[in-house]
RNA sequence: GCCUGAGUGGCGGAAUUGGUAGACGCACAGGACUUAAAAUCCUGCGAGAUUCAACCCUCGUGCCGGUUCAAGUCCGGCCUUAGGCACCA
């Protein structure tokens, strides 16, 4: 019985009208079915067009979703779309048509190209954030902020870019440049409306801890929020009566400050501008810095550039010594306290700056090398670096065999400062003379046993470094144990030879010249002297800066508040009024939405405002409060206020009462799976758990983390590993993959590819191989009889792959259930005959995948109900069990062999089978067999002498 | 620099609690069908040594070492690479 099958778009779009017209894949608010939402993030509509990006996650979360309501799901799955933002704003601009009129033609093309993918959503919950009817319950919820006293304006140095005319957030300028058209950032004071998300830090980071995403999200989230925990300590300024508050992470380095240094924004240089005695210098560096962008600031300065504050001087508190204070560009004054306490001996950037400014270096922590011992004998000693800058070499001494390559080093005498007696041991061993000190290195606490005294000692060691200035020598006069050669060595030489890790370590100081930023032993620090565990330190010193009053445990955030104006025409108004008498008043519910006018002109003004300003008419208001003249904010929202709760209305999306009934609410609780790009991992995640958090905290949803799983499809690259681009011309546009190829084709091909988690490069041949095995599965169909069991010799594997495929759905393992298919199917493939039982259970398995072909070949061949309607195919555990087994048999761990056993053998038998096999008999002759290892079902191993 | 992943044939990638490494697909080679091509079907396909051929053997999951009867998988130390954070004190 040969059936032909129709054309493949044909049977497309006559499975999508089904669909449609038959409203399967619609979600009840009430049902008796247990509950499952999906979502994949709602996209932009561009004028660009749907990416096969999005084809790739959105098969994948509709393979999930068409899976789960087989299995007996109310599943809610559905799309809808982000649109407010710039580039229809921009588009605006230039054809001088309503941004609205673009967004709605580009979304109907979306939505085309959607649909023509076969994506079972619910496209009765459609909507846009540029709804009015949605809108409406987004200024509504920021109302609610500004009730709670959540939103603020406040003077802010904002990133404004010069060619977009807008303020940015950090988020959305990022490496110093504007995330839209790339132009360098510059800092300019605005008053913005900002959201106290800084409040929340804390709780997004506990948050996570409920959540069940992914470790890279997880991770890129808690480095974003960036905590950390420390002390603030209060250093007295010895001309004023007020503290200079500083925040460190390392309370345990106090003795070791040395300087410290202020933000060139810091209100102390303004408030005790009188006191300053070089004013002039301070202000020019203060210019200097606003001139630079943030991205020069933090990425391109390597130098380090500062001015000291004459007429001000800071005191430690621990131990009130006197230190001077310096401004800054490397001290931020949105961080901590925006002043630090300087420590160039433990850390690199201060070490920098003291170097550049000839400022003392104080080390407090010691490096500790060697092992510890038990009843160490003390001693102090040297170690001395002499370097010969004509040659470019060290001077060594090698004991060879007795001890191998190290520096000149030695015992200090009693009393003997170490730098003589590291000039001493110069002297006494290699007999030069002439050489001068470079520098003193950090000391290092050392530990080691003699093997010729039997002894172990610990030492605390000086390190130096000195240079050659002529071949001058003496005499030299030595003990008579001393059998060593003088050697002149290169760099390499001494990386390679010297072993030893103390001489090792005062060569790095002294050459590296860099600040020890490890722990160590505590040394020059009063209480803390010998402590040896960085964490204990720290401790210690939080205790004693409490006992005293001079300081506190602290914890500090990376995390700032969110920026929530934009200077905007296409956005969200923000519903408040200005009153010159009442302040800020929130625009009544009843008259919300505060609609965007409609206009013609949307340029941004010069001075910055909004478009909106430009619009009087709609400016000009009056004060819901006291019913006087008043204005209208012209701010608008920024593009992730529509996205911070839209997953909430799809619950409810038609409802004009609230913006999401409390009854769907808890019907629909946390959103199951959420799928979306690595590039919202941060950004996009935060705002909208925030979001969330405060609707929890103010009693409006019922959960306080949204989302229960997060993942994210990798990114799809062209031919060869690149980005897909307009500009290469390897943009592949999946209309045109429909039309050769087939859509179930595409769906099959991408979930094939490979990780769903990990990028890929797109392939056209690997793209045809799937469409290979579409044509095979109908090919297949010639085969079919009339049959309602599965045939005998594909029950087994038949059982198998409903296992594989249905745990491989869920865990987003695609190419493997594919491949699990193509296995299946090869078997089939081998039978004269299938059963309609067969053939109806292999397209049910692949139904998610490629769903529009599978429904023709059921109906063609009359398996049974159409495939959305039916039930995903069930396997029974008892037929999975393999009566027989070929496994490996193993000689010392090599595979030798394979034998056949049944599942009934015992290990004798098995054992006995494995002993008859022909080469395991060549591997085991006349060798003792020491034991036999017999896994059942598994392997056997025989282990030989 | 810090934090998270990831390194397996020519390529995309499989491999359960450690138990026959390379499933499945692509590419390639040979063959069948065809006047021919496409499509389709069959066979082979990690590297090397050996052989007429087959069996058989050696090596092989980024590198070095360890645990184990047995390591892609576990442990320690590196290297490379992708992503996140970054003068954040």
């Amino acid at each position: 019985m040969k059936k032909e099958m129709q054309a493949t778009n044909v049977i497309e779009s006559k499975w999508q009208k089904y669909w449609e017209e038959n409203q399967v894949f619609v979600a009840q608010n009430d049902s008796d079915k247990p509950k499952y939402y999906y979502l994949v993030e709602f996209p932009y509509p561009s004028g660009a067009g749907l990416h096969v990006g999005h084809v790739r996650s959105y098969t994948a979360l509709d393979a999930m979703a068409r899976k789960k309501r087989m299995m007996g799901y109310n599943v809610l799955f559905p799309l809808g779309w982000d649109a407010f933002g710039a580039p229809a704003e921009q588009y605006a601009i230039k054809n001088h048509i309503h941004p609205k009129k673009a967004v709605e033609e580009n979304i109907k093309v979306f939505k085309g190209q959607v649909k023509k993918l076969g994506m079972s959503v619910d496209w009765t919950r459609e909507f846009s954030t540029t709804d009015p009817e949605y809108y409406k319950w987004t200024q509504w919820q920021f109302l609610k902020f500004f009730e709670h006293g959540m939103a603020y304006k406040a003077k802010k140095n904002i990133n404004w870019c010069p060619k977009c005319k807008t303020g940015l957030s950090n988020e959305d300028s990022s490496g110093g440049v504007c995330e839209r058209c790339g132009t360098q950032v510059e800092q300019r004071e605005k008053e913005q409306w900002m959201l106290r998300m800084s409040d929340y830090a804390q709780d997004l980071i506990d948050g996570l801890d409920d959540t069940d995403f992914q470790e890279r999200i997880k991770t890129a989230q808690i480095n974003w929020i960036g905590k950390s925990t420390g002390a603030e300590v209060d250093f007295s300024i010895k001309e004023i009566d007020e503290k200079l508050t500083v925040y460190t992470t390392r309370p345990d380095t106090l003795y070791g400050v040395t300087f410290m240094v202020i933000a060139p924004e810091h209100p102390y240089i303004e408030k005790y501008a009188s006191l300053i005695k070089n004013l002039d210098e301070v202000k020019k560096y203060q210019e200097d810095t606003k001139k630079k962008t943030e991205f020069e600031r933090t990425q391109l300065v390597k130098d380090k550039t500062g001015v000291k504050i004459e007429g001000l001087t800071a005191i430690n508190p621990i131990n009130d010594t006197e230190i001077p204070i310096y401004i800054s560009d490397y001290v931020m004054m949105n961080y901590g306290t925006g002043a630090i306490m300087a420590v160039p001996a433990h850390d690199d950037r201060d070490f920098d700056f003291a170097t550049k400014f000839g400022i003392k270096i104080i080390p407090v922590i010691e490096k500790m090398t060697g092992e510890k011992r038990d009843n160490e004998s003390y001693k102090k000693s040297i170690v001395a670096v002499l370097y010969d800058p004509k040659t470019n070499k060290y001077l060594t001494i090698n004991w060879h065999e007795k001890g191998g390559r190290l520096f000149v080093g030695g015992t200090r005498k009693e009393d003997e400062p170490s730098l003589d007696c590291a000039k001493r041991e110069i002297i006494e061993e290699t007999g030069y003379t002439d050489f001068e000190l470079v520098r003193t290195t950090f000391p290092v606490n050392h530990h080691y046993f003699a093997f010729n005294k039997n002894k172990a000692f610990e030492i605390d060691c000086d390190g130096f470094l000195f240079e050659l200035k002529s071949d001058k020598k003496q005499d030299v006069n030595r003990d008579e144990d001393e059998i060593f050669d003088v050697e002149w060595v290169d760099e390499e030489t001494v990386k390679k030879e010297i072993k030893d890790e103390l001489h090792q370590t005062i060569f790095e100081y002294g050459v590296r010249s860099k600040a020890h930023t490890e722990g160590g032993k505590m040394i020059n620090s009063g209480v803390l002297n010998g402590l040896t565990n960085k964490t204990d330190s720290i401790e210690k010193m939080i205790e004693y800066l409490k006992e005293k009053g001079i300081g506190r445990e602290k914890t500090n955030f990376k995390l700032q508040d969110w920026i929530f104006s934009r200077q905007r025409f296409w956005g969200e108004p923000i519903p408040l009024v200005y009153c010159e008498d009442c302040g800020w008043v929130p625009v009544p519910e009843k008259d919300l939405p505060v609609r965007l006018p409609d206009v013609t002109e949307y340029e941004p003004t010069d001075d910055g405002e909004s478009p909106l300003a430009k619009i009087t008419d709609w400016v000009n208001t009056t004060c819901p409060k006291c019913g006087k003249p008043a204005k209208r904010e012209t701010d608008t929202m920024p593009n992730w206020a529509g996205s911070s709760w839209y997953w909430l209305r799809y619950m409810d999306p038609h409802n004009d009462k609230e913006f999401v009934s409390q009854d769907a609410l808890k019907y629909w609780g946390q959103l199951d799976w959420y799928n979306g790009g690595m590039e919202h991992a941060t950004r996009h995640l935060l705002y909208a758990r925030f979001w969330n958090q405060f609707l929890y905290n103010i009693g409006l949803v019922p959960y306080k983390e949204p989302f229960k799983v997060r993942v994210s499809h990798g990114m799809i690259l062209g031919e060869g590993g690149v980005k897909m681009s307009k500009s290469l011309g390897n943009v592949i546009n999946p209309d045109d993959v429909i039309k050769t190829y087939g859509a179930d084709a595409l769906r099959c091909y991408e979930m094939f590819i490979g990780d769903y988690e990990k990028e890929v490069s797109w392939s056209e041949k690997g793209l045809n191989g799937c469409k290979r095995f579409i044509d095979r599965i109908v090919r297949l169909g010639d085969k079919v009889i009339d049959g309602t069991s599965y045939s005998p010799n594909i029950e087994k594997i038949m059982h198998k792959s409903i296992k594989k495929v249905t745990e491989d759905i869920d865990s987003m393992k695609f190419n493997t259930a594919v491949s699990t298919l193509m296995i299946l199917l090869n078997e089939m493939e081998k039978e004269e005959t299938i059963t309609k039982q067969d053939y109806r259970t292999l397209c049910l398995l692949l139904n998610p995948i490629a769903p529009h072909t599978t429904e023709e070949l059921n109906e063609m061949y009359e398996l049974g109900e159409p495939l959305c309607k039916s039930s995903w195919p069930t396997y029974d555990e008892t037929k999975l069990v393999e009566e027989e087994k070929e496994i490996a048999v193993q000689v010392n761990g090599k595979v030798r062999a394979t034998i056949k056993v049944n599942i009934n053998d015992d290990e004798e038998t098995i054992k006995g089978k494995a002993m008859q096999e022909e080469n395991v008999i060549r591997h085991t002759e006349g060798k003792e067999i020491v034991k036999v290892i017999v896994i059942k079902g598994k392997i056997v191993n025989i282990v030989v002498k």
